[in-house]
DNA sequence: ACAAACTTTCATTTTTTTTTGAAACTTTAA
DNA sequence: TTAAAGTTTCAAAAAAAAATGAAAGTTTGT
């Protein structure tokens, strides 16, 4: 396989992945391009790599960088703006994993706790509904710490959680 | 708040966490709804509580058990069919990481393998491009397997977990 | 073997999400 | 202070995804 086609194979298969995990496709395949880009991309490139619209482009590093995984670069004497990507991929998990706690997974908490503790007056659906959603709200709460706690290790936690877990 | 308005909210937010995670809409809500029903729903109750039609019903109801996280019911003496959720939380999770790794991220995994292993001609960019693609395919390969390893305690899983990364 | 009761399929329509592109805005250098 | 070089915004258009509903299919009781 040529290089080019390797890069655009990949891109390509990121853009995919994250549409399957509510990411939109164009904001993961700059990412891609990014990721495996030796040094900063300037928007114009970036827009005639993945033939996107100017519009589509700002938008999306905008989004990049208000998930802390991309960062804009100046270069001396240029006056236009370069973007790179995180890529430490620990880094990059841990600021995935945060980003998504705190916008989807905390809310829905939220909603959990309101939603379980209603006062129940004791006839089997509502019985049954107050203990699935406690389960539920429990279940997620400690999900969420574990992860909290995994990424916590920062460096090489993932490394790191593969040692505690096989012992 | 009541207990009417306690499940329509909880089914909703399912449903607006299901999207933002690539699941749609409808499919969460099913799944919602028949999460906190103390027993068996026919089609008929899902479409009228949800207010979508036979065919979204029949789809999505279809799509749930192609995960095996909804099972069909019979009911002596019934025609119809009707309908109740894998409510065990671990198993549960179970069941959809099991899916989605065979389904997104083990494909993801092949591609990523492929264009790690191009022959570089040893310029810079195809140097890192080839690099980053390697480190990626191990990062990813190792959180599928660690998935994997913990989701195979099987029974209370979480809890389990929870034990060993705290001591 | 028939028809009633029910479910599935899929072409079409609707809704939602994403993208575009042009105008507004910002920054820098002369 | 101006204009050139660049970036952002957002209303409108396009594309993608989901939902509808009617026809086709299936199952069951008589």
């Amino acid at each position: 396989m040529e290089f080019k086609e390797a890069k655009n194979k990949f891109v390509q298969t990121w853009g995919a992945l994250g549409s399957q995990w509510g990411i939109n496709k164009t904001m993961a395949q700059i990412h891609a391009l990014l990721m495996v880009s030796h040094e900063p991309v300037s928007m114009e490139d970036i827009m005639e790599e993945l033939q996107i619209s100017r519009g589509n482009a700002s938008m999306n590093l905008r989004a990049l960088m208000d998930w802390g995984i991309v960062y804009k670069e100046y270069k001396a004497g240029e006056r236009r703006e370069f973007f790179t990507a995180e890529k430490d991929l620990d880094e990059l998990a841990v600021k995935i994993s945060r980003e998504r706690s705190k916008r989807e997974i905390k809310p829905a908490l939220k909603v959990l706790k309101e939603v379980s503790t209603i006062k129940s007056d004791g006839t089997e659906a509502e019985r049954h509904f107050v203990d699935q959603t406690t389960k539920l709200y429990d279940f997620v709460l400690k999900a969420d710490n574990v992860l909290d706690k995994i990424t916590e290790y920062k460096d090489n936690w993932l490394a790191k959680l593969v040692v505690k877990i096989m012992k």
